[in-house]
DNA sequence: CGGCAATTCCAAAGCGCTTTGAGTTATTTT
DNA sequence: AAAATAACTCAAAGCGCTTTGGAATTGCCG
């Protein structure tokens, strides 16, 4: 069923039920109805290429995926990326897909923004200083980049407060008299790593105390990598009595590792985790309840799919910088520091 | 730059151009160098939704990814998706995705078919009865489903030997005179895992032994559910002394679980597990190097890729069945079985 | 050198939609 | 009642490409 053939059958031109099924104002609200009605009992669906056509709008936002990269990393992406298709779906964008090998990512990029496959671009988990934002400037795709980086070019960004949260989460341990906390987080090349790792020393710091870096641990966010470095910290002398971990993932190995150490986490050693607020994964039912800094990467996602929206629209990208605070919320497995 | 624009600078018509530039014959080879290096030189690409709405095709093939199912099972779906691209990539075909909550595939199915958004579909890890492809099948979508389920549609699909592989594992433990084997497995809903099971128990059965409820155990692929298996059967008494393990993954968890066991893999607990050759985790590495069936989830992405694409070519899905072999390699985490 | 096939190129017709610019009819205003 | 305004509707022109059906040119043979 094609527009051209629905319009004849209502007995109208193509113009009028187009514009009927497009929410223009110089249509009758009768009209519409009996378009909309037509339209619902036809099945009828617009070839999105022929819009896409005519509106010069890919009706797409495209999204990187290194395949090389440790994709152990993954389920953080995947549920931004559910956000972000969650809220695109409502416009009926799609989500294109690029797997690529990091030794082609610039080639990537090129390749998805010429083409006009695609009318922006989302970018997640960016390095310190990530060369994919002046390449896209450069291009002068639009794009929204989820997390922050150094870059001259002005840009739409999303992001959490990283430091906050984990400033916020370390004096809250310093409060409960923990002195020897150690720090398992992801690779310091990524910004919210950094900007962690800057809150948790910062913390530190504003008590005259200084970060030991052999309780400092950085690697990738799995529960296999959380338990390694979790024993491995443990086995320090004196050893830390507190943990800051950077997800969920790690945690979880963290957990295991304390117990395996024979220790009880909230009462030998205090644990904080940065939740991400999987749907599978609920600190509230970990034994004990895991305190967390939580900030629901899904939600990044939507945002940050309605701010590519907004882009389209026509908004300054310079104007578009928004950094969601993170809450930190105390359960069981924080606890005031005891006598080692 | 556009094609009529080039055309013009190269004193050729639109149709000379377009055909030098996709290979059509009735151009000369002189002309078709000309036209590609003018190409190159103007950085042109052609329109994509122009040349979609001409052709007839989306020019992208469609993933649906669902967003509330164990996430952690990703990377290997992940895995597969860099494969699809891969090849897809070349022929300058997108993958379009679609996050989806379980509840509503069905109609994520039937948004993404209609409106020919996409020109295929590759559906992944199906149930043992899966009620996509009798969707799909009825919406007259051309799909390549990676695995098999039961349907009275006939459609095309790609799957690895995992009956075979595990028979074959299981066969290569009997022989080194284990008795006790122990399977840890994923969901038993999904087909790969039922395969696997089948596998296994045919094998056993085949030496006259039954498989034992308390020695099967299944869940998500990860390495943290891994661990707590393989310490429950540890726990048992007697205890297993070969684990037959469906995930790289899980594989890890039982190396932890076994060695926090006061044991020693491949001396006093065998282990085999499936390699789905990951990039990043190589059984090789292991210690001791781990005995696998290896198959490329990767390579199958790849081969899906094709599939589709020769679906598009007007290959009939009936006659596309591809069951892969798998091989059995045998490294240092498998042993004669000793006196408990 | 005429005739035929092969080679090379072209103008123009879509593909299915949106959108412009104008026309038609109904409703107010003076 | 004429004029002005509002409310609808329409035909047609793109959007940038592919592809059809010829036309023009070249090569080869008798």
């Amino acid at each position: 069923m094609r527009l051209k053939e629905l319009a004849e059958r209502l007995g109208l031109s193509q113009t009028t039920v187009s514009r009927a099924l497009n929410g223009f104002p110089e249509v009758s609200e009768a009209t519409r109805q009996r378009v909309a009605e037509a339209a619902r009992r036809f099945n009828y669906r617009p070839h999105v290429s022929a819009r896409r056509l005519a509106t010069g709008r890919a009706g797409a936002i495209g999204a990187v995926l290194q395949t090389d990269r440790n994709l152990l990393l993954d389920p953080h992406y995947v549920e931004f990326l559910a956000g972000l298709g969650e809220r695109l779906a409502r416009d009926e964008i799609d989500i294109v897909l690029s797997p690529t090998r990091a030794e082609d990512e610039s080639g990537a990029y090129r390749r998805i923004a010429t083409g006009s496959r695609v009318d922006a671009l989302v970018l997640s988990s960016p390095l310190i200083e990530d060369g994919r934002v002046a390449t896209l400037a450069e291009l002068g795709v639009p794009f929204v980049l989820h997390g922050r980086t150094i870059s001259k070019s002005p840009h739409a960004w999303l992001d959490i407060d990283n430091e906050g949260a984990f400033h916020h989460a370390t004096k809250h341990l310093l409060d409960l008299g923990h002195t020897r906390i150690a720090l398992i987080n992801g690779s310091s090349r990524l910004t919210y790593a950094a900007h962690r790792d800057q809150g948790f020393r910062k913390a530190l710091a504003e008590r005259g105390l200084a970060s030991q870096p052999r309780f400092v641990a950085e690697g990738a966010m799995t529960d296999e990598v959380g338990y390694r470095f979790a024993e491995r910290l443990l086995g320090e002398r004196p050893r830390p009595t507190a943990f800051l971990v950077s997800s969920m993932m790690m945690a979880l190995g963290a957990y295991r590792a304390i117990r395996t150490a024979g220790l009880e986490v909230g009462r030998d050693v205090s644990v904080i985790a940065h939740d991400d607020v999987f749907p599978f994964l609920n600190p509230e039912r970990l034994a004990p309840p895991l305190s967390t800094t939580r900030s629901s990467i899904r939600a990044a996602g939507t945002r940050s799919a309605e701010l590519a929206l907004e882009l389209l629209g026509g908004r300054d990208p310079a104007s578009i910088h928004e950094l969601w605070p993170v809450e930190l919320i105390i359960r069981g497995s924080t606890g005031p520091v005891r006598a080692a």
